[in-house]
DNA sequence: AATAAACTGGACATTGTTGTCTTTTTGTCG
DNA sequence: CGACAAAAAGACAACAATGTCCAGTTTATT
């Protein structure tokens, strides 16, 4: 009933964090520089990042000058790795209407979320973090005023 | 965090709704009867229609002998306007990080996402209510006794 | 060994989604 | 007109997602 965005925030939170990981390839970042860089909440963070290392996506080094690194190149790791590993998206296997004569095949419906959903899944396994690291460095650009149009910035929620 | 689906819930059951409506072409079925036929909570399913007339999508006549209508054929109601009434899901305008730099041109994560999430609405515009309306009607068949292998029906809530 | 830095894990708060219920409004029929 | 059937609207409950906080554990350094 509200603004969605196909994948949940904590998935969000979860590709800004490796992709940050990336851009500091091999040296372990620990949770508040990644916080800081990416502007997400540390604590949640925190939580995410442990999720993303359960999945072997990330290496935990605990103590002093410990961190996290990725567990395997930019290049080994898709989008859908990382939304798999925090927030699991499945195709549909049984019809989630109970009518038990449903389940064997999906009935026509459930059929094309289920094609939405691998389509889905398919284009974010071909998508790696290598392929969405960002060329230029994200340091503040200087500030050069080129004539913008104002965009809106409150967040639209409309009443219909 | 859980397991998710990429749609809500409510995009659900509102395609589920619309479904059934169209199996009844043309005429008004109360929330009683779709909420019956689809196995959907009475109450909630109110509001899940509500929201679909609102988006012009169906019909409602109040009053005895009322009920829901679609107000336009299923050939020309696509999945995606079903989900949009309920759940609109829109594509990244700006990038969310707060930084005011990645505002103009999306950073590499989000034009992916973007591409992501456009290649799931331009599908899920393609395929219609006509697509999907099941062959033979949805009654219990008669009962054979198939060897089956029983599905486990409980919600698998992985702990982790 | 002591200390400080870092992850880990759990309790808790807040918010959004999903679901229920009751009252009000609108329309039909006798 | 009166009775009734239905959607509309709003209050509220239950639960999951998101976010905060703190105590515990591990590790490098001195």
């Amino acid at each position: 009933m509200a603004a969605g965005s196909l994948i949940s925030q904590t998935a969000e939170y979860a590709l800004r964090a490796v992709v940050c990981l990336a851009q500091h390839a091999g040296e372990a970042c620990t949770t508040q520089i990644v916080a800081d860089e990416t502007h997400l909440p540390q604590g949640y963070l925190a939580k995410v990042m442990q999720s993303l290392t359960r999945a072997g996506i990330l290496q935990s080094k605990r103590g002093l000058h410990g961190g996290f690194t990725l567990a395997r190149p930019p290049s080994e790791i898709s989008i859908f790795d990382v939304i798999d590993a925090v927030d699991p998206i499945r195709p549909y296997v049984t019809c989630p209407l109970d009518f038990p004569w449903h389940c064997e095949t999906l009935c026509p419906l459930h059929r094309s979320l289920d094609d939405l959903i691998i389509g889905f899944i398919e284009q974010s396994k071909r998508t790696t973090i290598e392929d969405i690291l960002p060329r230029d460095e994200p340091k503040p650009p200087p500030r050069r005023r080129s004539p913008r149009k104002a965009l809106p910035r409150g967040r639209r929620r409309a009443s219909r």
